[in-house]
DNA sequence: AATCTTATTATGTCTATACATAATATTGAA
DNA sequence: TTCAATATTATGTATAGACATAATAAGATT
């Protein structure tokens, strides 16, 4: 069916036939079909309305899974010497403005980081996290000293709902600062929220070298 | 299940119970349950292998599903004017550097395009843009004065492969110029390749105004 | 102790059948 | 002609049962 859509036997915007006549035409049951049309939905291929029947998607405004891969891996697997600072580490209580970032009320107990990751010992990235202790108590007994905000999270929190934002900008003094910045140099950002079950777990930002970041994201729809 | 991942019931790392016993529990048939598990795999919660079991995700590193509009849906969606301005159209063979972009052979014959899209009037998007003709022949005879090669193979070419590419950079003289750029502000870039059953389709670079885009994904794996 | 062979086990896939549900067509009444 | 009630249809979900497959565990052999 794959093939069909791909030499546009059938082609955008085509009724194709309905699950029992497909079963009978590749010799499969209903289930079968219904299956193997649920992954070609889900790839965005097709779109599927009860009783109107399946067609061949028009606009494929699918989206690309993105990889956002751990800091770690993402130095190492460029075979480079991985490097981590720990340069802040308080408690607060969230004021109005990061209320809204971290999508907490007022008042909540929050843990502040700040990190910058390394490779070869150059900067690489600079992480400004914050952890909503309500969802997430046991962070405070954790000293992130040795171990990143992000890794330990992986390990002990997964998540639901995720937010990314990505944008160039140009830096901050501190950004400029701790990532050793040329003049003129723009920083690549990634702001991420995330929830368990709808609860505010962290929000955290991530600022990289412009010149030198790239973030690649390769997608296959289809085995 | 979902809830006893959510609420460490079965923590991260930990084995749950096989699908036989899970129909058991939840007084349903080893489908239903499969399904339900095949699911929670996808969204990346749990891992699974034959034999060896079912268990709870440690390290999520899954991926943002990231929603890449098209500019018009984009710019209107903010309630501006969409506009749209093709600046050169050209048919050429592909050179060895464009061959590699492109992933095409050398003296493949490619049709060359680069458009402004426009907000309110505005420089918003800058797109620079080669569709492989031996894919996509029937892009030669389109003049996209009037609709943007964006929409136009949105609506005529499906792809099953994309790789994109996300950077902030320092414009190029053709950026600041098109883009009517402020001295030293930053382009967002989105490079773009899409494949249609291996056999490349097209190659795209998107440059945006860096103070002011941001690309925003906003992803509930589950429900 | 190390290696090869063979069970065993949990997931992966498929079948045939049944009923639920959403959306469209059709019918009937006002 | 308009609008509501009803029938029809394709997808959506569930079922019990069967066999395939990959990975581990256990046993036999060297």
């Amino acid at each position: 069916m794959l093939a069909r859509i791909t030499n546009r036997e059938w082609g955008p915007g085509d009724l194709i036939p309905n699950e029992e006549d497909l079963a009978g035409v590749y010799g499969c049951s209903r289930a079968t079909v219904n299956r193997a049309l649920r992954e070609l939905a889900e790839a965005g291929l097709i779109e599927r309305r009860r009783k109107a029947g399946t067609r061949v998607a028009r606009r494929s405004t699918r989206g690309a899974m993105l990889q956002i891969p751990l800091v770690r891996a993402e130095i190492e697997a460029s075979s480079r010497r991985y490097g981590y600072v720990l340069l802040h580490r308080s408690t607060l209580t969230s004021d109005s403005a990061l209320s809204g970032r971290l999508d907490v009320a007022k008042d909540t107990p929050v843990l502040f980081l700040r990190c910058l990751h390394l490779a070869d010992g150059e900067p690489y990235q600079l992480e400004n996290r914050w952890i909503n202790l309500d969802t997430v108590p046991n962070a405070a007994e954790v000293s992130f000293e040795e171990i990143g905000p992000n890794e330990w999270l992986v390990a002990e929190v997964p998540y639901t709902r995720a937010e990314h934002i990505f944008s160039a900008a140009t830096p901050t003094g501190d950004e400029r600062d701790r990532l050793r910045l040329r003049p003129d140099e723009p920083v690549f950002v990634i702001e991420r929220r995330t929830w368990l079950a709808e609860k505010p777990v962290t929000y955290v930002k991530l600022s990289h070298i412009g010149s030198s970041y790239r973030m690649v994201s390769r997608d296959d729809k289809i085995a």
